[in-house]
DNA sequence: CAGCATGGTTACCGCCGGGTACCATCTGAT
DNA sequence: ATCAGATGGTACCCGGCGGTAACCATGCTG
């Protein structure tokens, strides 16, 4: 009913389509469904968005941006591994606990699939496995240091998915402090692999 | 054309079903596309299965038991810690290696959607975390433990992925022992977290 | 008070996909 | 030879959903 500025009902939508997708996935959840939720009909959705990926990429990229922009603010100007590391699982761990719809979204939803869509959210897993990366300050062949910067980074998401899961009322930096501790641990003993392939 | 006993359509069926749900997602694939990719139509699928959903049921239990049966045979029998950790993932990533289809069904492809089916897949990584937690021989209370358990999971889940969509050709015992010490390490620094909640 | 831009709604189309009723065909026991 | 039952195919129904065309309403500007 009540009439909105086009850039606040976008934006309005956006917000409340993060939840509906979050909680339903892309398939379940059907434009009506997101419009109901709005309070509006669709054809102002598509007023706003050329199509229903449209609006689920803009999802993507809005709550990719805001976990990626919230490590690289906290892992800036600093040069110390162990720092590096608290600092970046804290940030990220707090993005969770404080936007844990949109980590729903990005990792918990059936996002994952879609081949356009799960390029999308590769490339957002990728982007923070190259952040990990220079963490392992190892001599160890590049094919080796990204399959451990995934995993580090599938740790967190495994950690988080079972938080959120769980009810999503945790202390995000108690919960930094012992994945983190878990991660430089591990960190510290990747070994220089020789060639034995036994 | 051929004609098939019940049974043996039947496993054709889930074989065939694998790859095709693997590669297109639930919602992705249709049941003509199943149907087509078996080779027979429609109807000879709902002969065995009472719905889509059955299906991918079935799925999801077949393919899971083979990777918690798998771990379950490297792990019996072992008391030492470290050696089940090793064996555990060694097992984990062999089986990634060889049944990587149904490794990307489970954890790759949009499985983890849709309530029915990821309460399943919550079932099956939940297990795995239960028989990643009694590593964890520190004094902290169960939640924390979980956590760490569903962690270290999402660790081996992380690496298995980009392994996979990397192509999927890996030594799975070279990466074993490489997630297993970074692991293994990463336990041995859990600590016993006192009660400071700031 | 015209007139126009902006924001919203109603009603609809077309298609795709899950599911099914019914028929054809093969096999094997009597 | 024949009849039963199991296996497979053809053709269809129907509901839901993405997307759109056409039409209202409100308010700002001269």
């Amino acid at each position: 009913m009540s009439r909105l500025p086009a850039t606040a009902r976008r934006e309005q939508i956006l917000d409340v389509a993060l939840g509906v997708f979050a909680t339903a996935g892309f398939y379940g959840a059907s434009m009506n469904d997101v419009a109901d939720a709005v309070g509006v009909t669709k054809p102002v959705l598509y007023q706003h968005f050329d199509s229903k990926h449209d609006l689920y990429r803009a999802l993507i990229d809005e709550a990719g941006n805001r976990m990626l922009t919230s490590i690289g603010k906290a892992t800036a100007n600093t040069t110390d591994g162990r720092e590096g590391t608290d600092r970046g699982f804290a940030a990220y761990f707090r993005w969770v606990a404080e936007d844990g719809e949109a980590f729903r979204f990005l990792f918990s939803s059936g996002t994952r699939r879609d081949d356009d869509f799960s390029s999308a959210i590769r490339e957002i897993t990728a982007q923070a496995a190259n952040a990990v990366a220079p963490l392992i300050d190892v001599e160890i062949d590049a094919e080796h240091r990204m399959t451990i910067a995934h995993a580090l980074v599938g740790m967190a998401e495994g950690a988080s998915r079972q938080l959120v899961q769980r009810g999503g009322d945790f202390d995000p930096d108690e919960i930094a402090e012992a994945i983190s501790s878990l991660a430089w641990a591990g960190l510290r003993a990747v070994q220089p692999l020789d060639a034995d392939t036994s």
